[in-house]
DNA sequence: AGTACCACCTGACGGC
DNA sequence: TGCCGTCAGGTGGTAC
């Protein structure tokens, strides 16, 4: 689950759970979830210490240790199965907890992963990471000037460059499905070819598509119904047009379109979109 | 600069 | 019921 939308509702969760309480303990389950840290120097900076703040940078949580200099941040990524779980009861206790806090109140928090392919780790400063990572600006904080910019030039599909981390941060193959569909384009499109109406759209809807699903919780069954999000498989009605929606990969990632509402070619006329009976706004 | 493939991991699902 | 291949919302490395 965790893209852009999830990363910030579960940094909202640790914000409303986990903030300004002495950590008594830390207890690393697996170290395979661990990055460039090792389980005492994990415990070391932790334990006796507070998380104070948090903040999100693509698919990124950063969550701000006290104790000012010596504090440093918390850093974690969720991969593909990755989540947060604040409870008090062992029997609440998620089946694949790999991390956990455990907080003066007696209240835990598990970093939970499923699979292994996020990370916990530690960093001086969020920038730090950013830069050595090579990410690009969040999503949500690129406007449509920046947005072209970034995309310019780009030799590939239209796809795989808004899921380039490095271009912007945040947005994962769901939700690239999702931005492609409302901004009526094909996935498979190269980049160069789109016009600046195209690139328009796409970054009007890269924004409102994260941000909707922020203020829905992330959570799929409150997302509208004309989401294509809500109709990822092959033979689905699009909630569009009343068409099939299909299934194809794209630069390796398996993805869904409807292939009346995102042509293959540019016509010529989708130039401003026309009427949509599309999600939209 | 792209893409294709493999790897890292576990688990769910469909076909036989 | 069981085995097997495939696929899954992420990223990184390597080889063309």
């Amino acid at each position: 689950m965790p893209e852009l939308p999830d990363v910030e509702v579960l940094g909202r969760y640790l914000k409303s759970t986990s903030l300004h309480q002495k950590i008594e303990s830390v207890e690393v389950r697996n170290e395979k979830v661990l990055g460039g840290t090792s389980s005492q120097k994990l415990r070391r900076a932790l334990r006796g210490r507070r998380l104070e703040s948090a903040r999100r940078h693509g698919k990124y949580l950063f969550v701000e240790l006290d104790g000012g200099a010596a504090g440093g941040w918390l850093v974690m990524h969720f991969g593909m199965t990755g989540s947060l779980e604040y409870f008090a009861s062992p029997d609440r206790e998620p089946a694949h907890a790999r991390v956990l806090l455990t907080f003066e109140n007696g209240y835990r928090l598990a970093f939970e992963d499923q699979r292994m392919l996020g990370k916990v780790d530690l960093a001086r400063e969020p920038e730090g990471l950013i830069s050595d990572e090579d990410l690009g600006p969040d999503a949500l904080d690129l406007d449509s000037t920046g947005f072209r910019e970034r995309l310019r030039g780009k030799r590939g599909a239209i796809k795989p460059a808004l899921m380039d981390q490095r271009l912007l941060a945040g947005v994962g193959n769901i939700y690239a499905d999702e931005i492609l569909f409302q901004a009526r384009i094909h996935p498979g499109r190269k980049a160069a070819d789109l016009s600046d109406a195209d690139l328009d759209a796409l970054s009007d809807k890269t924004r409102t598509v994260l941000s909707q699903a922020i203020e829905r919780g992330a959570d799929p069954n409150r997302l509208p119904e004309d989401w294509l999000l809500l109709h990822r498989q092959e033979g689905e009605r699009c909630p569009g047009c009343g068409g099939e929606v299909r299934k194809i990969k794209v630069s390796g990632r398996g993805g869904y379109y409807c292939p009346a509402c995102q042509p293959e070619t540019d016509s010529g006329c989708s130039k401003t979109s026309p009427q949509r009976s599309v999600p939209g706004r």
